[in-house]
DNA sequence: TCAAGGTTTCAGAATATTCTGAAACTTCAC
DNA sequence: GTGAAGTTTCAGAATATTCTGAAACCTTGA
């Protein structure tokens, strides 16, 4: 059955091939993309495989982006679970086909906002506690008949006080950009950028 | 020549030793702030070295740190240069002794400040400019005759647009609140937090 | 229930990053 | 100018991270 020449999405079983510069420009992109989630802790396979999703605005299944990023399947696997618990990329089922396709979020301030939250979570967080943990540490020895110890305490205890205080407050207050929706970040950035 | 008894800085080779906990809550400080660098990309042993540095609040001579941190001299040498470079620790001179001291950054929001400001140009600069090449390229590929083609070209540039126009939004304003002095993160935080 | 097609897991390989330590180099007091 | 004290560099070792690929595991249609 012939699909009529004029249908926008006229896949045959691969998608109709870019220009050249088209395609030259996306791989710069995915480049560009892996290297700088390299430099920030996230691996660089994970970077590209989003980056693909994102400058390809469309699903595409696991088998093409490992023949595209030449990636294993094992790690395309792996990694697309991922960046669907962190948010940014969603599984799409495309009708009369049984594979999974993935499909990554558009909106570019969304997008930075699941990020941040993700990273949060992982990061932020546990070192809050932690630093709560040496908090309480350190406020057992405040109490000290010496007078010098006693002052190196509570010095070393305004620092860690400090620490957590900026912290907490960065903590806080990206929960009420990220919340809900994504746009947050959006709106608090144009209002920053006009309050100044 | 004796220290008196009660002068404050009565060092005698060794800094006076810390009671039990708060050597305690100095080093879990010092490990949690390693493990936080290290999974954003910041090498552990240079996030350790800026926390001792910091947790201890006074300078500290290369050999001190690689004694309490088990690092090598290379290592210490190495990294306290790029601490140095990211403004976050300073060499100072301590009267009567030919070694360098190294002391950091005591203001947590100035802290902060300078390692958004450090990042920033590494990372966020360079894929910026990567951006805008993508562009040239992408546009230079958007006049066709083909149809079909053009769309496809366009809607790629408005991703790279979007892109482009949010990490450059982001970059912009750090700057302003970067700018100099440090406590614009602060007061940046603060703002926001009330207006919501 | 079976088989075809698809997905996930995980031990170990490949790779990239970080760290060491000894030699080279500086600086300064004498 | 000499040597003692301190600092830096860098090749290669050690380590940690990331990736592969083949086997185990689902899921669905017939």
């Amino acid at each position: 059955m012939e699909v009529p020449a004029d249908t926008p999405a006229a896949d045959d079983d691969r998608s109709p091939a870019d220009r050249p510069e088209i395609q030259r420009s996306k791989e710069a992109f995915i480049a560009h993309w892996g290297e700088m989630g390299s430099s920030w802790g996230v691996p660089r396979s994970m970077a590209e495989i989003h980056a693909l999703l994102f400058i390809e605005g469309k699903p595409l299944c696991a088998e093409e982006i490992m023949d595209r990023l030449q990636v294993s399947r094992g790690n395309v696997s792996t990694t697309l679970r991922q960046l669907a618990d962190w948010g940014i990329v969603t599984k799409t089922r495309m009708r009369g086909d049984r594979k999974d396709f993935f499909e990554a979020e558009q909106d570019v301030w969304t997008l930075l906002s699941l990020i941040v939250r993700a990273r949060k979570r992982r990061e932020l967080e546990p070192l809050l506690a932690a630093l709560d943990d040496a908090r309480s540490i350190a406020r057992s020895s405040e109490a000290t008949t010496d007078r010098d110890e006693g002052r190196r305490a509570s010095e070393h205890l305004a620092r860690l006080d400090a620490m957590h205080d900026a912290l907490m407050r960065l903590d806080r207050l990206s929960d009420r950009f990220i919340g809900r929706g994504g746009k947050g970040l959006d709106v608090a950035v144009r209002l920053l950028a006009s309050l100044l």
